[in-house]
DNA sequence: CAGAATCCTCTGCGATACTG
DNA sequence: CAGTATCGCAGAGGATTCTG
């Protein structure tokens, strides 16, 4: 399998079933990773603001608590998606931003906004 | 906003913010589509299968339960990325398909796979 | 400011049994 | 065959309080 394939390629490939959902899909990992009410909507924020403070990111996601913003972070931050940046000051400071593997979603993010503009009214 | 915008104007709309998570970012409503254990993989495999029964479609998804299968489809069916067929023959003959709709997810996944296969091991 | 710690609620999902 | 009808539970997620 090559991650250079067309969409041509690829279309052809799910047709004769090569890529399953179960096996050998790559695209299960991604949505295990994504699993969770927050995690796509922080990943589009860190996307928008490109590198932004704890506080800010919560303010910026309506209705989120603390204890969700926090889990949710850790686990993107496990996952290799997000980067913390730990400023040693008091007050804490502390920032968030992708690392290159989240920004890498930029495209999946559009695909699905090219969707949307077509198929939501 | 242009369903035929480029990439690189996408990411420029973005990073200006004029796309928000909240608010007229067309991913949300699909995400919310698409949120459930199963969803995804069902439509994986109807793009896979094309036309196929329940009966099959459940053989395929390893571990789903009835409940599970009929309960997802309808949502599918209602947020109109799935159409159902009823053959009215005994014993009963039902087949569920992709709509226009739910095949234009194509290219979703394909992004999805080509951020798989770069960044999962 | 950026969270950790608790407690609690609700529901997504599974298991099982039944039916036209 | 293609579902419904119940029941039960783990765990996701919310509300609140506390702290370095």
């Amino acid at each position: 399998m090559d991650q250079d394939m067309s969409y041509e390629e690829y279309v052809e490939q799910v047709r004769k079933g090569i890529l399953t959902s179960s096996g050998n899909c790559p695209v299960t990992p991604l949505l295990v990773m994504l699993q969770g009410k927050w995690k796509f909507q922080i990943i589009y924020e860190l996307c928008v603001k490109g590198q932004i403070r704890f506080g800010e990111l919560k303010k910026s996601l309506a209705g989120i608590t603390n204890t969700m913003l926090t889990s949710s972070l850790r686990e993107l931050e496990r996952d290799g998606l997000v980067s913390r940046v730990q400023f040693n000051e008091i007050p804490p400071h502390v920032e968030y931003l992708l690392t290159k593997r989240g920004e890498a979603l930029l495209p999946v993010f559009y695909a699905m906004t090219k969707w949307g503009f077509e198929y939501i009214p």
